[in-house]
DNA sequence: GTCATTTGGTCAATTTGTGTCCAAAAGTAG
DNA sequence: CTACTTTTGGACACAAATTGACCAAATGAC
């Protein structure tokens, strides 16, 4: 486990690991080729980014991959949770049928 | 708490509903008035119904709306979990994620 | 065989999301 | 205040995904 602020989105984490480096949007933006105002969307949680992108983010602020993939695919859980107003029991609900189909299928 | 198969998709259950009311597709379908094929795309799992539709189909078939609805939401989670190949855990992050927002914003 | 039911493919239309461009706003320093 | 940089946000063209309708093929019942 490394010591990372819980409950926070993918994009705060990003402009997190940014500014602990110390650079400005400009500045990551080019390294990665990419247009500065996508990155700050990026960062404010407005435009997802590709697993691509993703994947060159980690390379670049040397943080492990699947941690980062896996802060934004739980940020996808929760916007999806938090958008269609559903209970938090339903999560139950899904964990349970998920588990029965990886048991009974592939 | 009703009695009913547990672990099934929103199609299925649809399907078992318009089975045990022995009624076929085309029946249901015109009923609401929409296309046969597409009821049977539902009841597959290969087109997604409406909240409106939901509806319908609750008061159609007398059963509990939000028993639907809930059903139907829960399925939208597992897809997203599968589709996407997340780990389980990704769910008890998300979990902690929501409750979080939910005791500090709104 | 006939007839009804169910499945599945195609398609146009709509909806949703993406990345780029540019200008406005906010921040920093002289 | 000015000059400069960073960040934000709107507008847009484009792409991708989803929808519902239509129709034909497959399946099932008899």
């Amino acid at each position: 486990m490394t010591v990372v602020k819980k409950y926070t989105t993918f994009g705060e984490h990003l402009r997190t690991l940014r500014e602990i480096n110390g650079l400005t949007l400009r500045e990551v933006a080019t390294s990665l080729s990419l247009d500065t105002s996508l990155l700050a969307k990026i960062e404010r949680n407005e435009r997802q980014p590709t697993r691509q992108l993703i994947k060159q983010l980690a390379d670049f602020f040397k943080v492990d991959e699947k941690e980062l993939v896996d802060e934004f695919l739980s940020d996808q859980i929760v916007y999806k949770i938090l958008n269609e107003e559903m209970d938090l029991n339903i999560l139950k609900v899904a964990e349970s049928k998920i588990k029965y189909l990886k048991t009974h299928n592939g």
